[in-house]
DNA sequence: CGGTATCGATACTAGTCGTAGCGAAACCCG
DNA sequence: CGGGTTTCGCTACGACTAGTATCGATACCG
């Protein structure tokens, strides 16, 4: 058996989801690239080494920190349409939250020439999203990545170009267009 | 009268052409980050403090040059419905071209926290094709900024999350989704 | 109390943006 | 042809950043 006991040594302490909180308040304020790990160290109350003993790369220590922003999709609805819509909704919420866009934009750049890094992006990002809305929607797989390029893609394009999270009657309409989809 | 003769001293060579195809092929190879000044300058021949005195920053140089890779949209549709898919494709086959979306995602991110790049991204870059898909679509402002957030959103995310372009039958759904919009 | 692994702090390397200063070169005009 | 003006290439530089190395101190286990 694999003995689930803990391992020797001083444990590490509980402070990823102060690392996480401190990522994204510094990149909101500062941008990715003058969010420096130094920074957001301090932020956190520790110090930089702790950052690289967890996370091997700036890169994937905000991309963790978005898997964490993001969390699991909530998903209650009672047919696709109201799956979809709230899906939508759910993206658009967190795409909003202060520091996520930038974040996201910050690791699009770096996972360019690091293959690993995008390797991690579509991973532990994309794919669980990918998994639930093949399921939920009945599409398929194809089908599912289109639609997140859609979503995804359009929110942070707006946010890119403006600044501004994607006001909510444009939402309505990027739900009303894919729900056509559906049909 | 202005007068329209040329100052006087030495011209300026014209080398913006050479600098511009260096800089989407340092970024096509290295990534936006490791495209670094030193390297464009010496992939295209000059001094980095030639470029220097031509653009303010590295993100106004590649914004400049994505204006420049971009190009004036052609239109000889014969109705809305041909113009739209037109203009998709348009943006699929430049978002396709080695260095442009790299470039694309590292503007994007240098332009958060620094406005003045962000105001000449929107100006230079979406605002001409805003104003003729205004017209030629009949659409108000508001609905062709949604449309160029999707189709541009989308290929780029796309491009962000495998590395790779948006594989045509995908763009053929993507017009078809946007075309139904027109109806 | 001894063993082990993490923590904080500091220092360091390699690399990057953007600027300054200089002599040389290119063009115009008289 | 010669003087005036501006750009060019080159080198050097200051400020900043990612990521690594090191070391004493600390926390937990048996």
């Amino acid at each position: 058996m694999a003995s689930p006991s803990r391992p020797p040594g001083r444990p590490r302490s509980s402070v990823d989801a102060e690392v996480f909180a401190a990522t994204l308040r510094t990149v909101h304020e500062l941008g990715y690239t003058r969010a420096t790990v130094d920074r957001i160290a301090a932020a956190a109350g520790i110090a930089k080494t702790t950052i690289y003993r967890r996370w091997p790369s700036k890169g994937a220590l905000v991309t963790a920190c978005l898997v964490d922003a993001f969390g699991p999709l909530p998903l209650a609805g009672r047919d696709r349409e109201e799956d979809l819509a709230a899906a939508v909704r759910f993206g658009a919420r967190r795409i909003a939250e202060p520091g996520v866009a930038a974040a996201f934009a910050g690791v699009f750049t770096d996972a360019i020439g690091d293959p690993g890094l995008r390797e991690i992006l579509s991973t532990q990002l994309q794919d669980p999203y990918r998994q639930v809305l093949t399921e939920v929607l009945g599409l398929s797989e194809q089908r599912v990545l289109f639609f997140i390029d859609v979503v995804i893609g359009t929110l942070l394009h707006r946010m890119g170009m403006t600044g501004e999270p994607m006001v909510e009657s444009d939402v309505d309409a990027l739900i009303q267009m894919l729900q056509r989809e559906l049909r």
